[in-house]
DNA sequence: CTATGTAAACAAC
DNA sequence: GTTGTTTACATAG
């Protein structure tokens, strides 16, 4: 045996043929080259056929008012009980009758509930006084459907569409790229220019490019990458060979994987794609780095090595629960607002001396990285006109998670506390594992887009079951959070087959998409993480297979957790996307490696899962919760109430929601960043077409609000582009006057007393 | 202490 | 040689 000084033995390690069951054809190795381009759009209308098609009534109590101002523009005063979804499919549906000649933009605010008085949004407080009056648009909420998949790593011309992420500085297409040609950056948030701005508009990003001396190979695109450069951001390209990026491993791995259709990816594609994504990778860092993406790819649980049918093949995947689906994409679009302190973060690291920095540089740093301070622009309204499509489901789920905005910060790669995890890092956590459940609601993992499309795509999965006991596992055992409402056709059947197998096999395997969700949602996984005995080892925990039985708790849905069933039941509409629903991490994050569980098994990992049911997610660790900024999905406070839980929005706190911030107040979100509206990458971007009444004073100062008014949130749904964007509503309130403001002053609580 | 990065030893193909 | 696992250690926060 060698023995070496820093590595022990080994056990040996036998390999367990996965049992994967794929869906027949499917799963083959084709996939993961075949990019399937093609299905981004098709899928993109289809649910928005979806939307509408529910021909939706206006439930009662929605005021509908016309825009003093603007055209074509109406404002919607929705009830807090009000089910948004099927308001804003029921506008969506108004608004494409219409058609450019009636009203095609929608104001949603909430009423009623007088969103002034809920807890989040309101300004209230400190006055002072606010120019602005009418609203500020923020973000535009929905994932950008087409784009998303698109962005597989070599994807030979054939990308439909083309918003290809990569058209960024890192030279994203070099291979794809090179036909790249049409890449459009336009208005697609796709591209990667963050890294320009990151390092350019930091300080630092000079040192750096020393460092690039000497390799040629930089050139790569410089070309291309001016075209998309904003016009700022220069220093671009060559940090982007010449940094590292700011993603973890573990983020790369999840936006490789998560750019494809399959949501998987062979290792050599992952390799591909980083390096295609990441310069830096490709000319930059030592070899070793791959051993660090396969070592992250068998360290954290929420990567699921899935084996062809023929087994042969092998796909990395990420398990549903886990996935947020991030792409690079939706990074980007939070980066896009530049925060000053994130930036110097990131710079400044960088700029270490080759030979210091290089050693580690916190990839994704803790706070920094995950927690993507977005900043709106106050000035200006900022409308981003987004080729991005809501679906109506997300859109209603963005609305709730919107509005309970805990945080200030989007966390990108949160990391899940997953069952177990919540155990282990619960603070009293014991040394058993099993005192804590994770109860709390779920917190919405984020959803980004891409999820939604799948979805779309597959009519089938909709159903949701409703409600289920939930299990809870008593002790150790900690369940995954299932996303998948429970199965649809096909029962675990595939999967429990291969499971039968008596040796417990590493069945991370799952077949096709499809079936992963579903298996998984079945599988309860549990977790025992000593933490403190395990405290060193940070071993891959496995899934076992769903045979194994293991005590469990059911839980009567507590009130509120219940919102959850709901939620799979509403997306039926809209097809709710299994997948994606699911996350629920507790808070953990799905990037937290505890997904899976290692028993105690010294040598032979096993992965044990339980058979879950859909509501397994919903057990978070209550404890959690607080740490996960999104926890709106669960807590409904925003103004627009508990309508969260009925969209079925689990995972609106999920990335694409999460993308947008969320802020306490909206003062706080003003304050947050006053100025940087101009050097929004946006402001380019066409405002105009929301335009939203008021700007007459752009003043950014809006930090304080006059008494007279207050600013609350809505969401603007444009039937026209088909997208929903958050905007902050100044309302004025007619009888105190302050405000100077000119004609543009709207008081909105005169149209509607409700707001007052 | 945790999360992450890196290196390395093995194992199974 | 590639892919996967796992351990050890280093480092930043």
């Amino acid at each position: 045996m060698k023995t070496s000084p820093r590595r022990p033995l080994i056990l040996k390690r036998r390999r367990l043929p996965l049992p994967v069951q794929n869906a027949p054809g499917k799963t083959s190795e084709e996939e993961s080259k075949r990019p399937l381009a093609q299905q981004g759009p098709s899928q993109v209308q289809a649910s928005k056929e979806v939307a509408e098609s529910n021909t939706c009534k206006f439930p009662a109590g929605i005021k509908i008012i016309n825009h003093p101002t603007m055209p074509n523009t109406q404002v919607v005063a929705i009830p807090n009980n009000a089910n948004i979804q099927n308001i804003i499919t029921a506008l969506t549906a108004k608004g494409k009758e219409s058609g450019s000649n009636g009203p095609n933009k929608f104001i949603l605010i909430s009423c009623g509930g007088a969103p002034t008085h809920a807890p989040g949004p309101q300004p209230q407080a400190q006055t002072s006084n606010d120019p602005k009056r009418t609203e500020v648009l923020t973000e535009t909420l929905g994932p950008k459907p087409t784009a998303k998949d698109v962005n597989l790593p070599r994807p030979p011309g054939a990308l439909p569409g083309q918003k290809w992420e990569s058209c960024g500085m890192w030279s994203t297409r070099q291979r794809a790229g090179g036909e790249a040609a049409g890449c459009t950056l336009d208005n697609s948030l796709t591209n990667i220019q963050w890294l320009g701005k990151m390092s350019s508009d930091g300080l630092g990003s000079c040192s750096i490019k020393q460092e690039m001396e000497g390799k040629e190979n930089l050139h790569l695109e410089q070309s291309q990458v001016k075209v998309e450069e904003p016009p700022g951001a220069s220093t671009s390209w060559q940090d982007s060979v010449s940094e590292r990026p700011p993603y973890s491993y573990m983020a790369m791995i999840q936006f490789a994987i998560n750019s494809t259709e399959r949501k998987r990816m062979t290792l050599k594609d992952i390799y591909t794609w980083i390096e295609d994504h990441f310069p830096y990778f490709k000319h930059m860092a030592k070899p070793g780095w791959k051993n660090s993406i396969r070592h992250n790819l068998s360290l954290h649980d929420m990567f699921v090595r899935e084996t062809s049918a023929n087994g042969k093949v092998s796909f990395w995947t990420i398990h549903p629960s886990a996935n947020r689906y991030l792409t690079l994409d939706q990074v980007f679009k939070q980066q896009k607002r530049p925060n000053p302190e994130l930036r110097r973060n990131v710079t400044i690291k960088t700029e270490l001396p080759l030979g210091a920095r290089r050693k580690m540089k916190p990839l994704l740093p803790r706070v920094s990285s995950y927690l993507v301070p977005i900043q709106f622009p106050v000035n200006q309204p900022l409308v981003l006109q987004p080729s991005v499509k809501v679906p109506l489901p997300l859109a209603a789920s963005l609305m709730s998670s919107e509005l309970a905005r805990h945080s200030k910060r989007v966390r990108i790669a949160p990391k899940v506390l997953l069952a177990d995890e919540g155990v282990a890092p619960l603070p009293a956590a014991g040394p058993a594992r099993e005192e804590k459940l994770l109860l709390g609601e779920g917190l919405s993992p984020m959803l980004p887009a891409q999820p939604i499309k799948e979805e779309e795509i597959q009519p089938g999965e909709e159903t949701p079951h409703l409600e289920r006991p939930i299990k809870v596992e008593s002790p150790p055992l900690e369940e995954w959070p299932s996303p998948c409402p429970s199965v649809k056709e096909e029962p675990s059947q595939s999967w429990e087959d291969s499971s039968h197998s008596p040796t417990p096999k590493p069945n991370k395997s799952y077949s096709g998409l499809k079936s992963p969700a579903q298996c998984v949602s079945e599988m309860l996984v549990i977790k025992r993480r000593e933490r403190r005995e395990m405290s060193r080892s940070r071993r891959k925990q496995h899934l076992l297979p769903p045979c194994v039985d293991e005590p469990e708790l059911l839980f009567s849905e507590g009130p509120g957790t219940l919102r959850r069933a709901t939620e799979f039941a509403l997306p039926s509409e809209s097809s709710a996307p299994l997948s994606q629903l699911g996350y629920s991490q507790g808070e953990g994050g799905p990037f937290k490696t505890p997904i899976k569980e290692t028993l105690p098994i010294s040598s032979t990992p096993s992965k044990s899962v339980l058979p879950l049911t859909p509501e397994s997610w919903r057990l978070t660790p209550p404890a959690k919760v607080g740490e996960f900024d999104f926890s709106p999905v669960q807590t409904p406070q925003g103004p627009f109430g508990p309508l969260p839980d009925s969209l079925g929005l689990t995972d609106l706190s999920t990335t694409p929601l999460k993308s947008i911030p969320l802020f306490d107040s909206p003062r706080e979100l003003l304050n947050s960043e006053p100025f940087d509206l101009t050097s929004d990458p946006f402001g380019g971007c066409s405002p105009s077409d929301m335009e939203v009444p008021k700007p007459g004073s752009p003043e950014p100062q809006v930090a304080s609000l006059s008494a007279n008014r207050s600013l609350t949130e809505g969401l603007v749904l444009d039937t026209m582009n088909d997208s929903l964007s958050k905007i902050l509503l100044d309302i004025s309130f007619p009888g105190l006057e302050e405000d100077p403001l000119g004609s543009d002053n709207i008081s909105w609580a005169q149209f509607i007393p409700e707001l007052r």
